[in-house]
DNA sequence: TTGTGCAATCCTGTATACCGTATCCCTAGA
DNA sequence: TCTAGGGATACGGTATACAGGATTGCACAA
């Protein structure tokens, strides 16, 4: 069209348009991560609407992907309430994120560009200097941002979309039982076995990873029941 | 509480209540898997609800679900377009169903109740008979059955919510590809892998399986493609 | 003839109001 | 203490309105 060579393809004057709906979601998937809303809280159409400052119709639509992201569960005619993540759910999203994982990981020893490949290095080095300045917190978010990279780094879009709500919905958990665990190690591993471009290697190291990852978190949960019987 | 023994949980007057949503989801789907709404056929609310007899929130509603199950696509403020698989789509779809099938089958070789396997076991026997008859469609139901049913045998409910909208658009294309394979020995040897019991044999027929049934689909398409090009 | 600009139209996104009905909760009565 | 009744609450769905982006078609210019 009247685009210059070196553009990008469409003129895309909104290109940051974002529907009310996902601007709720995200904020709703925000408050439940971030624990304002525990697990258990009722999420009221219209409480949430007027507190937003919104109709319903977008907090309806955000609660059905909300719903679909397993981060509430809808009752027909009783409402959503934020999911309390059972020992099994657990067990099951570890499963399913293996699998994943271990495939995002293969394509992406294969398919990753420098480029993607220098981007991940630097959020480990973001990594490492939150751990040695002992900031919990940033390290918990240099640890989810290097999982969301590895993702991408899989160039397999379909994959990214399965995979990634899986992944919220663990670092939601890991966030609940602390995540009080250094995963650097194993990240620089992992991300030498990509590097190297072995397919093999890296479905190893990622297998390896998310085992090692399920065990912690297993600990985690079992030490967590032990206290919350003796009360 | 107040429930007798044997008597069922709760009192469940409504069990088979489902909201306006989901049963206009269920028929916009089966619309655009029988090929009423072909690719690239917009979807218009309006029309839609008033064809449907509805009004627009539950079809907006069923929108966002198809769309996250990956049927169609929508556009902010454009609206929504029944999605065309392109072939980097449908790799990406085998990638991620093989990942997870094989886990299914996993699982299932270890989970699997003489009764889920009798039930399996008639729905081989169902493909058999429409083969033997020559009953193309009921054949294509039985080999769709097939796949759901193994699924369920996993006994994992994420992995089934996960991997079930995507066999669905597998079905789907399938049936446009036209599904002219014979895929019933395959199946049987998966069903006896399973029933053995031996996750690792189960893992090898599934991916076995998965990698044979995306070159058979490789192979249609490129054909149509062809076909297509030389019109 | 081919393009270009503009206006009319369509449709989505959102808001608002309202209704029926299932569910929940509280209270009064046995 | 337990149960039944009744009101309050909130979901599911309908109807309607409207702003503004997107699309289309047409007239007009090059």
């Amino acid at each position: 069209m009247s685009s210059q060579p070196g553009e990008p393809a469409s003129v895309d004057i909104d290109a940051d348009y974002k529907p009310l709906r996902d601007r709720v979601r995200d904020e709703l998937r925000r408050r439940i991560i971030d624990d304002v809303y525990p697990p258990g809280t009722r999420l009221v159409e219209n409480e949430l609407a007027s507190q937003l400052g919104v109709s319903r119709v977008p907090v309806r639509e955000a609660m059905r992907a909300l719903e679909s992201e397993g981060f509430v569960k809808t009752v027909p005619r009783r409402g959503a309430v934020v999911v309390e993540l059972s020992a099994q759910d657990v067990e099951e999203l570890f499963d399913v994120r293996e699998a994943l994982e271990v495939l995002a990981c293969q394509q992406a020893a294969t398919r990753a560009t420098k480029a993607d490949l220098r981007r991940v290095g630097t959020t480990l080095a973001r990594a490492r200097k939150a751990l040695a300045s002992g900031d919990r917190l940033a390290l918990g978010r240099a640890n989810e941002a290097f999982h969301d990279e590895i993702l991408k780094l899989s160039h397999n879009d379909l994959l990214q979309n399965v995979l990634h709500p899986l992944q919220g919905r663990l670092h939601w958990l890991l966030r609940q039982t602390g995540d009080p665990y250094d995963l650097i190690e194993e990240h620089t591993a992992l991300f030498e076995a990509i590097s190297s471009g072995s397919a093999d290697l890296a479905a190893e190291h990622a297998r390896q990873h998310a085992r090692l990852n399920r065990e912690i978190v297993r600990r985690l949960l079992a030490e967590r029941n032990q206290s919350a019987s003796s009360a």
